[in-house]
DNA sequence: GCAAAACATTGACCTGGATCAAGTTCTCAC
DNA sequence: GTGAGAACTTGATCCAGGTCAATGTTTTGC
């Protein structure tokens, strides 16, 4: 940790800045500091896929440092915040020194793959309602299963992540609400039928 | 490549025979010797979609191998092939004494990582024909712009690949011909007009 | 070389979810 | 605190593409 941060530069972005655009040429990656940052991908007519969101200790950007030399997505901030900048050739000379190192980012990069399979299975084999209670689901192990989860992110972002569109998003939740399986307030979601919910989003119809 | 050799196991494959299943216990990763090798997700009504299908050469698997302990898909030989497995700890040991070996799987997990970006992106913000005609436009730079493209697999696999039922392909390609961007013989696809096939991947609308 | 099976096409129909439009409720800068 | 602008909800409408069913065409195993 020490060697890298020796090689690191901090910077603080505004929320909605981004920091790169999908084909700008790559000479680095970044971590997140503080704050989230999204990385994700627009279509022609501007509608927009998120990838992944990313935290505090979270990389992102790496792709371009082992293969290609430009971004396959676009990254913005999500709310104001800080992100540590790694340059390409030192971080790889890094590396070189530290075996570990490499360990580490061939699990991280597997990681993600696992997680772009799943996305992948969400997206292409399960429809909205499902999507959305897998994603309560994860929310509310990643918030060590307390009850009330809270959202996260705005709606719309929710939307985004799942791949839909928000007012769609709104009517699956009340309908989630109607089935007793949620309890809404806000951002704050009450779980009250776990075991319904796992079942909407493994097989499930609404 | 001698030193891989020396730790893998041939096998071969029959058509349809499944080399993993998701979640099964992977205690080693595999090469394609000979043959098609589709990896995919299975949906609980039994819809298939393929993540990805690897021939001669390349390798599929390996995710297990860096992080976590079980396969995150499916996958199924599409003709009779023949594959060689390579064991988990040995392959390790072989990182850890050949340090390009560690970078030529950091890059080749890189390239994965872009080509799933790019089939979310595909899944999630294009329609049927733009998916098709991408795949199109892929295949014929993969047989070296040779006109006309051969299409490796049936149209069912076809249809399981790019996200949609047989019978819509079927359908869109009719659509492709009418329009004089294609021209289809069985597995034959001439490419009359790439220029609008390019189009219709990029923005567009049949 | 032929039968059976797998693959492919076509038509009719239906539905999940996108889109458009119009309100309502939050949130945050001043 | 308050007002402007996001964010969110709700209703009405529409359509891409999935499903079902029937038929035609290739491929394959023996």
């Amino acid at each position: 940790m020490a060697r890298i941060e020796a090689i690191s530069k901090v910077s603080e972005v505004k929320k909605g800045e981004i920091i790169f655009r999908e084909g700008a040429k790559a000479h680095g990656f970044y971590m997140v500091g503080k704050g989230k940052i999204k990385v994700f991908k627009v279509s022609f007519d501007g509608k927009e896929q998120i990838l992944h969101i990313y935290g505090p200790g979270h990389t992102f950007g790496e792709v371009p440092v082992f293969e290609g030399k430009h971004f396959p997505a676009n990254s913005m901030a999500l709310e104001k915040s800080r992100v540590i900048y790694l340059p390409r050739d030192k971080f790889v000379d890094l590396i070189a020194q530290l075996p570990a190192l490499s360990m580490n980012m061939l699990a991280d990069l597997s990681r993600r793959l696992r997680e772009f399979t799943v996305q992948i299975e969400n997206l292409s084999l399960k429809e909205v309602p499902a999507r959305m209670a897998a994603y309560l689901i994860t929310l509310s192990q990643e918030q060590n299963d307390c009850n009330p989860v809270t959202l996260p992110i705005s709606k719309v972002q929710l939307a985004n992540l799942i791949g839909t569109a928000p007012e769609t998003l709104s009517r699956i939740l009340k309908k989630m609400a109607q089935a007793d399986l949620i309890e809404v307030q806000t951002k704050e979601i009450h779980i009250k039928d776990f075991d319904g919910l796992s079942e909407l989003a493994e097989s499930g119809r609404l």
